[in-house]
DNA sequence: GACAATGTTACAGT
DNA sequence: CACTGTAACATTGT
């Protein structure tokens, strides 16, 4: 599940790869009757309109909002990609039957190892750069969103005008976090860290991790936390996201980066999908539990993680 | 074969 | 109107 770290991880990645290269061609098998006439590459009209735009442009360089991925182009226009639940963006080599002939497209990394792994494997976009390698997105439950939009004025459109701050910003304070906290007063603490309204990026993995990690249980109601709290909330919402970063992101499912590897994230969880298992902060003793939050799931142990009320 | 997994949004309900 | 809860999306893995 791509998050804020996965989806950085994946930018840092293409701001290596493919900043230079110009696009000769691209390929897409989504075609949803649920999207027509929207501006998504999933109406296939829209994908015919989306080809011709890109095509010929070269990419400038690859930005994050929220769990966005930004591809800027060199004239004027930026390819947003949103990942949703499965979708992981690929880049590597392509010995495969020719796009756009009705054919699945076969991605091949430059490593062999990746090959094998059965979710780099459900590929529904294709682009093509002029030194004959691609960009594909691996998407095996076709939730990801695809459109083009002008560079200038990107923030301003629908995709991302309600995304709330960056929580990595060196501009994003303790006190703009609790005020942004306190637009939902009412809202389970969990759920409000997941609304992408109130902060950027998180999800339900770093949502887990990072309440694991203030001492906090998912149902506390907003506002019934105490400042000391929600600063050490802030605290911990900062220094989960960046052990994500830092590890490459989180591959416990469908993750990969760029190159078709998972990330280490997973080796280091505390609650999420721990049930059963004894907490491993220092001298807790606790155990981990699992219950439902908004048809969510959410661990957390039941001895540092009390409901206070 | 049933069921769990999840980001986001549309929509029904309070 | 504001807010909350749930279904839908599509598919894989267990």
């Amino acid at each position: 599940m791509p998050e804020l770290p996965e989806v950085q991880t994946t930018v840092n990645g293409l701001n290596r790869a493919i900043v230079g290269l110009r696009i000769t061609d691209a390929w897409s098998d989504y075609n949803s009757i649920h999207h027509k006439g929207s501006d998504n590459i999933k109406d296939p009209r829209y994908f015919a309109q989306f080809r011709r735009t890109i095509i010929g442009s070269k990419i400038v360089s690859a930005e994050r909002r929220a769990k966005n991925v930004l591809i800027n182009l060199n004239h004027s226009k930026t390819i947003l990609i949103h990942m949703k639940m499965t979708g992981h963006l690929l880049y590597g080599e392509y010995t495969g039957p020719t796009c756009g002939t009705g054919r699945t497209c076969v991605w091949q990394p430059i490593a062999p190892e990746p090959l094998k792994d059965p979710f780099n494997r459900h590929i529904h976009l294709v682009i093509t750069f002029t030194n004959s390698k691609r960009l594909v997105l691996s998407d095996a439950r076709k939730f990801a969103k695809v459109t083009l939009l002008p560079t200038k004025g990107a923030g301003q459109s629908d995709h991302l005008n309600h995304i709330g701050p960056e929580p990595l910003d060196k501009t994003f304070t303790p006190e703009i976090f609790a005020a942004r906290l306190h637009s939902r007063p009412n809202g389970k603490i969990k759920q409000v860290l997941m609304d992408q309204k109130v902060v950027a990026g998180i999800g339900n993995i770093y949502s887990d991790e990072a309440l694991w990690r203030a001492g906090i249980h998912p149902l506390e109601i907003v506002r019934n936390i105490p400042d000391d709290k929600m600063r050490a909330i802030f605290k911990a919402v900062k220094e989960t996201l960046s052990k994500g970063i830092d590890l490459g992101g989180d591959s416990m499912s469908d993750y990969r980066n760029i190159g078709g590897e998972p990330g280490k994230f997973q080796l280091h969880h505390r609650a999420y999908r721990k049930t059963g298992t004894r907490c491993t902060k220092k001298d807790c003793g606790g155990t981990i539990r699992r219950i439902v939050v908004g048809a969510r799931s959410a661990h957390f142990c039941d001895k540092h993680q009390k409901l206070r009320g």
